[in-house]
DNA sequence: TGTACATCAGTGAACGCGCGTTCACTGATGTAC
DNA sequence: TGTACATCAGTGAACGCGCGTTCACTGATGTAC
C-alpha cells in the first residue's frame, strides 16, 4: 500500500519515539523490535525500511531525548531562578517515577558505557546540558561547577530510583535538592 | 564423581565470584549462565545444583560485591584521613576502568531499579556504605551530608564511564573529587 | 476523464542464535559390611 | 584389609522462547498516457 508523501517520516518519528520511551523506561538490551513495532501496530519487518540496525535505532532515540529534555530546560532556564528550578526538576517525585520521559542519562548511560558501544551521541548529550548549567551560573563561575552539579543530580536519581524504600528515595532527593540549592546561592553571593 | 567435602562449597563460590565480575562489567542481562560456567570448566547443567534460578545468583553476588568492597572501604576508613581516603579511591582512575570489580552501585543498581526486580539487598548495599561515611563524618553532623556525597560519587563515577572523551572523563573525576574534598574539610573546620 | 503501470511502506514467515531451565544420566569417592 | 553399594556434583542433550535480521511478497496510491 502506497501512502501520503509524509506517511513514511511520520512513522519514522513514531518508531524513535516509542523507542526513546522504552528504552528509557525498561533499559536497551530489555527493549525488544518486535514488541515495539506491535505497540504501534506494525509488523517487526517493516523495521529495515526505516532504520539500518537496532544500533542505529538508540542513537536517534537518544538524540530525541536529549531535544525533548533540551526543550523542557529551555523553559526552566528562562524562569527567575533557573539553577533552582533545574533542579527542583531533576529531583522532583515526578522525575523519580518517569524514567520513559525523563533524562536519558541515568538510564541509558550506564548501558551504553558498559559495552563497547560508547557512541559519540552520550558525550553529546552531556555537553549539551553541561552548556546549558554553565550558561546559567554566569560570568565569572568555572564549569568545573557544573560537572560537579550533574554529577550530584545524575546519581541523586540513580540511588533515588533503585532503592526500594520510597521514604529513602524521597529523602535522597530532598537533601540532595536542599544541599545544591544552598551551594548555588552561597556562590552567586561570593561571586557578586 | 564424588568430591571432598568442602568442593561443592569451593564451586559454589566460584560461580558467585565469576558472576559479581560479570554482572558490574557486563550488565546482568547481557551476562549469561552457560559462558559464566564454562570459564569455570564448568557445564551450565551444573548450575541448578547450586541456584534455584539467575535471580537468586543475582543477589549473591550483588551481596559477595558488596562483601568485598566493604572490606576494602574498612582498610580506608582506618586511615589518618578517612573521608579524602575513600573519595579519592572511589574517583581513581583504576575503578574508572575497573566496573568489574569496583562499587557496584554505578553499575547495577539501574538494571536492579528499572525492572520490577528492586531486591531488598540494594537498600541494603546503600546502607552499609552509608553507615561508613557517616561513622568518618563525626559527630554532629548529620547523615544528610553521606547522601549528598554518596550521590556525587556515583554520579561522577556514571559520567565518567559513559563519556567517550577519556580526557572528560578524568576531568569529570578530578573536579568532583577536589569539590569533595573542600566540602569535607570545611565541614570539619565548622564541626570544632 | 479513464485505464495501465510503477512505486514502495508495510507484511509475515523464516533464518540462526543464545537465553534460562529441566532432566535422565555418569562415575569417582565415602561408607558399610 | 577387601568388596559392594549409596551418594551426589557435575554432564550434556533437549525444552520452548524471544531475539535481531532477511526476504519474497502485497496492494493502495501516485503517475503516465
Amino acid at each position: 500500500m502506497r501512502y501520503s508523501s509524509n506517511h513514511k517520516a511520520q512513522t519514522h518519528q513514531r518508531i524513535i519515539k516509542e523507542a526513546s520511551v522504552r528504552f528509557r523506561r525498561d533499559g536497551i538490551g530489555a527493549t525488544g523490535l518486535q514488541p515495539l513495532m506491535k505497540a504501534l501496530d506494525l509488523t517487526h519487518g517493516g523495521f529495515y525500511a526505516h532504520f539500518r540496525s537496532k544500533g542505529e535505532l538508540v542513537e536517534k532515540a537518544l538524540q530525541a531525548a536529549a531535544a525533548e529534555l533540551d526543550a523542557h530546560c529551555e523553559t526552566l532556564f528562562s524562569q527567575e531562578r533557573p539553577l533552582e528550578a533545574f533542579i527542583d526538576s531533576y529531583l522532583s517525585a515526578w522525575h523519580l517515577n518517569s524514567p520513559a520521559e525523563g533524562c536519558p542519562l541515568p538510564t541509558m548511560s550506564s548501558e551504553l558505557g558498559l559495552r563497547g558501544q560508547h557512541s559519540p551521541t552520550t558525550d553529546a548529550v552531556l555537553d549539551a546540558r553541561l552548556k546549558q548549567i554553565e550558561t546559567a551560573l554566569g560570568e565569572g563561575q568555572s564549569d568545573a561547577q557544573s560537572l560537579v552539579m550533574m554529577s550530584t543530580l545524575v546519581g541523586a536519581l540513580v540511588l533515588a530510583r533503585s532503592v526500594e524504600d520510597k521514604a529513602l528515595a524521597m529523602r535522597i532527593m530532598e537533601v540532595v535538592r536542599d544541599s545544591l540549592k544552598t551551594q548555588v546561592s552561597e556562590d552567586q553571593k561570593a561571586g557578586q
